[in-house]
DNA sequence: CTTTTATTCCGTTAAATATACGGAATAGTA
DNA sequence: TACTATTCCGTATATTTAACGGAATAAAAG
């Protein structure tokens, strides 16, 4: 949730769905790590992934994309929506409760206030380089920072179950649309790209057969240049052929690896 | 919704989730058509697909059960959650406001009731043998029935879309998924099952290689037994390996054709 | 300036998979 | 008995995927 989400989801409830809220399992690259984005409430011990509430004056998307905004800086990231999680028991945790939300919150609420209901969460995943985010903690947060995606904290609710969901789709989805427009820089090696599939689907690529079906692709073209990368090789830098790589997203890109 | 549904929401709001609801693309196959079931609301001259209002008790899942079971008399069909769909505009029709709702349901209503306010809504598909269900008409539907799916019929709000994304959804799982065990007899032909995945996918398959395919996954054994056809050669009756299915339908099965 | 180290960069071959296709067998009917 | 509509199989070819080793290069170390 944003810096005031709380306080104005209490102050103007008129002014948001209720009973449906977004949650976004962020996936951070950097540098052969693949990390998720997870926040800690104040006086829990416990990590959730971040998500927030839908104003009736948005999309769902929409309110992805703010809630997404609200805690990395970043705007159009790549979106997708994976699935949607919904039943009476997913957020009963023992911290849900009027008690913890007056601690939190400062504001006093009944036992029986609706955001006690369950919610149901519409899930979506995005991928960033996490060199460039710049994370906005909420002032409910007690952290706001990366996990490793083999690694993770006690997750609160049935968060784990989320991003396992999350992680499972974006395999999915890379075996049929490219990715890596969002997280490489301009120009990039062949190594660089490589080591990110890797990284993403968990196992080794042989480097020939998928520098071959990359190139096959004609989402990436080759430059006249080379990367210094010290004591070793120049590697030659390509870039994303972006005609090529949008049609790839409409009408996917075989490369089930 | 099924038959006390509209009243049931008016008169006890509390038991339902707001702003959040189930619709149920409900597809039937018989004897290679491929069909959805829609309903058409009295009053109106559009047409809807099958949803309906979630209780505070059950889950997504369970609602999207209930409901399919209040139009098809049908327990435990196969379902699959395929998005979710959120937008203020996306059920802005001209039909959606009190006016309608008092006519259709009796019951006056504010013009601002939360009822009218968007709801998100996600979509669950189903495949059904169209034979088998009995039809059972909501009290304010004026109509139930079956639509071919490349004839549909003109769709309130954003409908339409919905059944496209459904049939999407459907033509992928098919390609990694078995299907066929709750639209087949528990006996059947290759040349039934041939055209059962001809009619889904919309497309001829080469009846060789189709065989060929499906006898290689497993998941279906040949009896020493044949059909009566008529004025034919009689063809091999076949059965499901319940195991090896739901195995596929687990890790998945390669049968994309 | 020669050697060493770590890395990039290709290309070929074998195996597996997918595609294309024709003709014999069968159950009834005429 | 022959005719019709349908089931049923198998093989050859093309395509795709998987496996794999060795030469080239950039800098640092000796």
């Amino acid at each position: 949730m944003k810096q005031s989400d709380i306080d104005d989801i209490l102050i103007n409830p008129d002014q948001y769905l209720r009973n449906v809220l977004v949650d976004n399992v962020i996936f951070g690259y950097h540098n052969k790590e693949l990390k998720v984005l997870l926040q800690q409430p104040i006086a829990l011990d416990k990590w959730t992934v971040t998500g927030g509430y839908i104003k009736k004056t948005e999309s769902i998307e929409e309110a992805a994309n703010r809630i997404a905004y609200s805690r990395t800086g970043l705007k159009n990231l790549f979106f997708q929506q994976f699935r949607a999680f919904g039943n009476p028991t997913r957020s009963i945790d023992g911290s849900k409760n009027a008690k913890n939300f007056t601690k939190l919150s400062g504001i006093e609420v009944p036992d029986d206030l609706w955001i006690f209901d369950y919610f149901v969460s519409v899930g979506f995943y995005t991928l960033t380089e996490f060199s460039m985010v710049k994370i906005e903690k909420g002032v409910y947060e007690a952290e706001c920072q990366w996990w490793p995606i083999d690694d993770l904290p006690a997750l609160m609710f049935d968060h784990e179950h989320i991003i396992s969901e999350a992680l499972k789709a974006l395999r999915l989805h890379i075996a049929h649309y490219p990715i890596g427009y969002e997280l490489l820089s301009e120009k990039f090696t062949l190594p660089e790209i490589h080591s990110l599939y890797e990284t993403i689907l968990g196992k080794p690529l042989d480097d020939r057969n998928f520098a071959k079906r990359l190139m096959a692709t004609g989402i990436i073209v080759k430059l006249n240049e080379t990367k210094r990368i010290g004591a070793h090789r120049s590697p030659f830098l390509y870039r994303f052929d972006k005609e090529k790589y949008n049609e790839g997203l409409e009408n996917g890109a075989a490369l089930a690896f």
